[in-house]
DNA sequence: CAACGACTGTTACGCTCGTTACAATTGATG
DNA sequence: CATCAATTGTAACGAGCGTAACAGTCGTTG
């Protein structure tokens, strides 16, 4: 699970959506000026105010996205995998960070500190146009959050949620049912239901053949029929 | 209402809050490489999957904020004051707009192309760090709103998203009580609510005596406490 | 001033979700 | 293998929102 061979590390940086259409050298250059960290369980890749600048890549592990809401509530906003980075919103603006990123497995990052990003950009000035197409990416995502939390009732919720997590899988799904390590809690969290409800939802999708429920994990069948849940 | 003498247009320029941290001649150079455009009500700004480049301020006016959602539904996001800019998104990554703004009234907007904002920057290079501001804020903003989408009940969200339209007025809030010029309907749909519930909400809380209601308005009597209702 | 449209207030009913509580199952730890 | 924590399934009750329909009020336009 906590992959950190050589050639993983460079597969991971090959394939993450921001970096794919640059050349490889690009990722290379990244990964000669940056530090490679690893992360326990629990512990944070940043905190929300934290206001260092540089950039956080993921390279293997999974952790979890965290927003503050106002009473002193936390908001979860998703799944951060393999590939994705953080720190970006700070990189361009110099604000304090806006989310809490925390680790739900062992993780390795990579860490890009301002100057090695310098160092990299002497090089290949097509990085800030690659972080600014993650930086674009993100905010079509935070927006879309928003728009189906506004727009969906509770059960559509929860399937755009599922299709959500599914798509940040940086693994291509080769297989044809991904497998979706999440529990039914975290999932209703994320939808502003409770457990229950999440689990009620999900019950009844099982029963219509379109997922498949296991413990702490849920198996996609019939992501078309998933898809036309929350479009219809 | 539609302000259009030099002097008001410079005034909106200083006071945005983006670019309030810099030397005033920053602003005066946008309005002189700019062009000034009217729109009437019911006109776009600009349109969702747009992608020509460049930029647009918010001279004087409003306008209403959508991004598209899951099965042909539209959210209304919130609403475009003064000194907001629209295109920020697209000018750092190249894709397409995020969101569609439409004027609700009629409406001045200052016109920046990519060529003009080289000019601009040609002389003035914290161009860049002030729309990175900008973007920021934005980013933070919607971010916000997702989370609150998703913590806070039926009932918080409707103040929230009354006291973020009060933030949002570029003009500082002189009088105690700002008065919020919105529909009761455009108030429940942006916070996902029947214009039935925002109405029964709306009135209890005016009977608290926190707001007042008018025709077509809101008017905040108590802020303090409506921070309360969404804090508590 | 008169008529029209837009906005606001109110009613009754049904459905869905949250709360609380308990039981069964899986996985890990020793 | 035994034990414990985490996760999942289920029940009954109450509260809140959505739907639908209608009446009253404000502002504007001719």
């Amino acid at each position: 699970m906590t992959g950190t061979t050589p050639s993983q590390t460079r597969e991971v940086l090959r394939q993450a959506p921001w970096l794919r259409a640059y050349p490889p050298e690009l990722g290379e250059r990244l990964l000669a000026e940056g530090r490679l960290v690893r992360r326990a369980i629990g512990e944070w890749a940043q905190a929300e105010g934290d206001d260092r600048g540089g950039l956080v890549v993921v390279i293997a592990g999974q952790l979890h996205s965290y927003c503050a809401a106002p009473g002193d509530r936390t908001v979860m906003i998703g799944l951060v995998s393999p590939g994705a980075v953080l720190g970006h919103a700070t990189r361009f603006s110099g604000g304090p960070r806006l989310v809490t990123a925390v680790c739900v497995e062992p993780t390795i990052l990579l860490e890009l500190t301002e100057a090695a990003l310098d160092r990299v950009a002497a090089h290949r000035p097509e990085l800030w146009r690659a972080i600014a197409d993650f930086t674009y990416a993100n905010m079509r995502s935070v927006l879309q959050l928003a728009a189906e939390t506004v727009a969906l009732g509770p059960r559509e919720r929860l399937v755009a949620r599922l299709l959500a997590a599914a798509e940040r899988r940086a693994e291509p799904d080769t297989a044809e049912a991904p497998v979706i390590r999440i529990s039914q809690e975290l999932l209703g969290e994320m939808a502003g239901l409770t457990r229950k409800t999440a689990n009620h939802h999900l019950s009844a999708l099982a029963r219509s053949g379109l997922i498949a429920l296991g413990y702490g994990c849920i198996r996609l069948l019939d992501r078309a029929a998933l898809q036309r849940i929350i479009s219809g």
